[in-house]
DNA sequence: ATCAAAAATGTAAGCGCTTTCAATAACTAT
DNA sequence: ATAGTTATTGAAAGCGCTTACATTTTTGAT
């Protein structure tokens, strides 16, 4: 059943069917009703994609994550998809994984697709091959970074500041009167460095010691979180906090503290990172920040938003996170 | 850019350009560079909504889960994602909530967009308006449906057969020792019904009471598990164990049940359901019933695969799920 | 009744591709 | 060289829709 079949069973031409379906007003009262009537009938559906060739778009976004299954990115998503869905698209939502390579290959399937644009939710920290396909696929459709930054034409980022996130962390510490504290690095991505940077800058400027032991590089997750706290205590390393990269890995720390009988806020803080429901399942409750999820999605697609419509858009939108001070801390 | 440009820019036709495009063996080694090098010189990208319209397919499937920030549906999405990706396809991923004629809208939106097969991961339990749409868009392509059931031409359904998990749990408690054994139900789907039904049974089979306040309806997560928790306490039910229909309730359970001071395991015990991360976030580490979400989502894309293939495909598919036993029980 | 303006409808081109079928080029065996 | 094959290539239709423009109908003022 095509708009063809719907004119000549409604007596009409194609192009008044379809501007009934386009509810354009220049159509009159009596033949609506006669090709509303037809369209009913036969449960027409518009097919999209022959609209689509025409007007050049499909009504969808790609939306990039590395891991929807890390609460993080599952967040971002679907508050952009639910937001994007109000504004009629629909999402396409591909799992990169870490991989560059891979992250191209999604992007150039999607820009294939046409799809009106593409929002990146958090970035490899630096790939020079990575980000010239960016720049390149940016050519055709704007392009949002979540968390990630690349500065070329028709590019736009939301950032959560997670530098400073993760210097209150630190300044919250030690107003406590803790010295020795310890940061989990658990990622690679732009976020991650930059939560590096903010422990760095956060600890020197209270100067509080750097120490050889001071940031640990871990893998992800309750397992990287545990292992971390054995090494330290093996080596005998003297601390009274963590700091971890993400709530996940904090809750493996803190497993691993409660196994070697240490007492959590007493013996050794604790500090996440998200705010994501993790924090509050674990034992003690998690003092985490929290990098503002929806916020950052909302803010993604009204950035993409604006920039269909034509508007003025910063290239740079900057987002500020909370301390969620929890009984871990 | 498109295949007219390449083909006058190369010399050749644009059917030749369409077969280079295509990997077609039937073009000369000889016009095939002619043509790749004027492809690759203006870094031209096939246009695939001009491609769908003529073999009426996107190469996309349709997604709809109840909220992706639920791990559940997460793990699953996730693994039915990857696995499209492999076979060429992307996912348009929706989150309908539990409303069902938000179900219907995203359904019609899919269909006018062709996607050419419908994943609906969980489904309300019965709804006849929603049943008749389903069927409805299952003439124009095949559905497979996660842990719902509708028997239907060009539906098939594979689900976790939650009721014989629940049913375990049970058997587990009840092996155990325990007799007073509590049912949090959090949720009002097919697989909850199923859950519901399999704590009946097992419950039956035991000869162990089931009384007014065997089964609570809750709100799922912590808070709906810590009220549930409450609510049996200060009517002063008399209760050794508690399952929750899913992780993140029975966590919430775990909470109030320590914060009156109750030893987990040993003054009541505690089983969720789903498996998921959070199950080992909490203290005690919680038995859980591993409703294999992984194995759900490549399950339903296989099937989905089939049909597309041709072959035969059994209108149901049962998954069987495994009880974890770790310290909560 | 008549004509201009406005409203409604129709015609036809074209969006960028695939694919059938016809035409041509390149071989092969005589 | 020649006819018969076979491998390449091209011409053109068509996928289902939108839209600019042309045409027809309606309306309203005279």
């Amino acid at each position: 059943m095509n708009i063809y079949n719907v004119a000549s069973e409604a007596g009409v031409s194609i192009a008044t069917v379809s501007r009934v379906l386009n509810n354009s007003p220049q159509v009159s009262e009596k033949t609506r009703k006669k090709v509303t009537d037809v369209l009913e009938k036969y449960h027409y559906t518009p097919n999209a994609i022959a609209r689509g060739l025409v007007v050049n778009s499909m009504k969808t976004i790609g939306v990039l994550t590395i891991d929807i299954r890390d609460l993080y990115y599952a967040t971002v998503a679907y508050t952009i998809e639910q937001d994007l869905s109000k504004l009629g698209y629909n999402v396409m939502l591909c799992n990169t994984g870490g991989d560059a390579q891979e992250k191209i290959n999604y992007m150039k399937r999607l820009a294939e697709k046409k799809v009106d644009g593409l929002i990146l939710v958090g970035s490899v920290f630096k790939d020079q091959k990575l980000d010239t396909a960016i720049s390149q696929i940016a050519k055709q459709m704007p392009i949002v970074m979540v968390n990630g930054l690349l500065e070329a034409e028709n590019i736009y980022s939301i950032i959560c500041d997670d530098s400073y996130g993760i210097s209150m962390g630190v300044a919250y510490l030690h107003n406590k009167g803790h010295r020795d504290i310890v940061y989990l690095q658990d990622a690679e991505t732009y976020s991650a460095q930059s939560k590096v940077h903010g422990f760095k800058t956060g600890m020197l400027k209270r100067e509080l010691p750097l120490k050889a032991h001071s940031i640990l590089k871990v893998e992800k997750g309750i397992n990287g979180g545990s292992m971390a706290v054995k090494q330290l205590v093996e080596s005998d390393y003297n601390f009274s906090a963590i700091i971890a990269g993400e709530d996940i890995t904090a809750v493996g720390a803190i497993k691993a503290l409660k196994a070697l009988h240490k007492s959590i806020p007493d013996d050794v803080a604790v500090i996440g990172f998200n705010n994501s429901i993790i924090a509050q399942c674990c034992d003690p409750d998690l003092t985490t920040v929290d990098n503002k999820m929806e916020m950052t999605g909302t803010g993604a697609v009204r950035i993409l938003n604006d920039v269909f419509k034509g508007r003025n858009v910063p290239s740079k939108t900057v987002i500020t996170p909370d301390l969620v001070i929890r009984t871990s801390s």
